[in-house]
DNA sequence: TGCTAATTAGCAATTCATGCAAATTAGCAA
DNA sequence: TTGCTAATTTGCATGAATTGCTAATTAGCA
């Protein structure tokens, strides 16, 4: 994801406005490592803004998520969550605590897949399940 | 999973009873490779049975996933899926259609991981997005 | 400073799934 | 075959996550 700075520049160049709440999400998600959901940041955000609404933290991701600028993970397990790495990675989820991390996983373009029978592949999510640390 | 043969013993063994609804979903599941959702599968159960709940389909495959018999499929939009293949595979699904293909991938296992940092892994879930060959 | 299109907030609605309890029934024992 | 009882089925209520809708507000520009 882009920085706040150029966020904003980004958004006004095309005629997005950058409102108070928008500029809140874009510094609590720029950097962010935690996967969180749009409940966990309508939390983080309401603290240092009190009385913005979760429909706004919703719309506010989905906008930056439809710019390229966010990914949304579904771990299968309640909520999805925001991800302002957009490079090519895969993820470890705790089955204890629900943490997710981001891994790096050579070969993945290379995988020897059978039985596509017609299907042409775009792109590939790899999800892995375990524990971290303080859950094993 | 197992025959519809087969589940009613093993339902009886566990002081389970076998209901004409569960009979039912047995032989609506058994070799399904549709991948269906509990909505599809109660479309297609109230057809041969007007009348059964669509409560009893979800209570059913539960009970079959909780005994190891199916594996539940989340594709990341809209319903669970329920797969009476319990075999090592993963999925491509149709960006277009959302149809759901089985796929074996040689090789899964020893995926080289970068930035585990602590996590261990107990299992793999390979997604693949892309277009079957009506959909391309 | 004023205009206007974009945005926000709040509540309704939707989708998928589970909780609950009364009515029914499978499976066993007599 | 009959009757008992615990398991099951239903239908409805509830819950979680997300999107739809719209009146009130506001950013950005003339
Ligand atoms: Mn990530
Ligand atoms: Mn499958
Ligand atoms: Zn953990
Ligand atoms: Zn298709």
């Amino acid at each position: 994801m882009k920085s706040p700075t150029e966020l904003t520049e980004a958004f006004r160049a095309t005629g997005l406005k950058v409102t108070p709440q928008r500029q809140l999400l874009f510094r609590l998600m720029h950097g962010n490592t935690m996967h969180p959901t749009a409940e966990a940041l309508y939390s983080e955000a309401s603290a240092q803004m009190p009385g913005i609404s979760l429909r706004t933290v919703y719309q506010t991701l989905t906008d930056l998520a439809s710019m390229g600028e966010l990914r949304l993970i579904d771990v299968g397990a309640g909520a999805v969550r925001f991800d302002p790495n957009v490079d090519e990675h895969h993820h470890v989820i705790c089955q204890g605590c629900g943490n997710v991390r981001d891994v790096y996983v050579a070969g993945s373009q290379a995988l020897h897949i059978e039985g596509l029978d017609g299907f042409s592949v775009d792109s590939t999510s790899i999800l892995f399940h375990g524990s971290c640390a303080s859950c094993a």
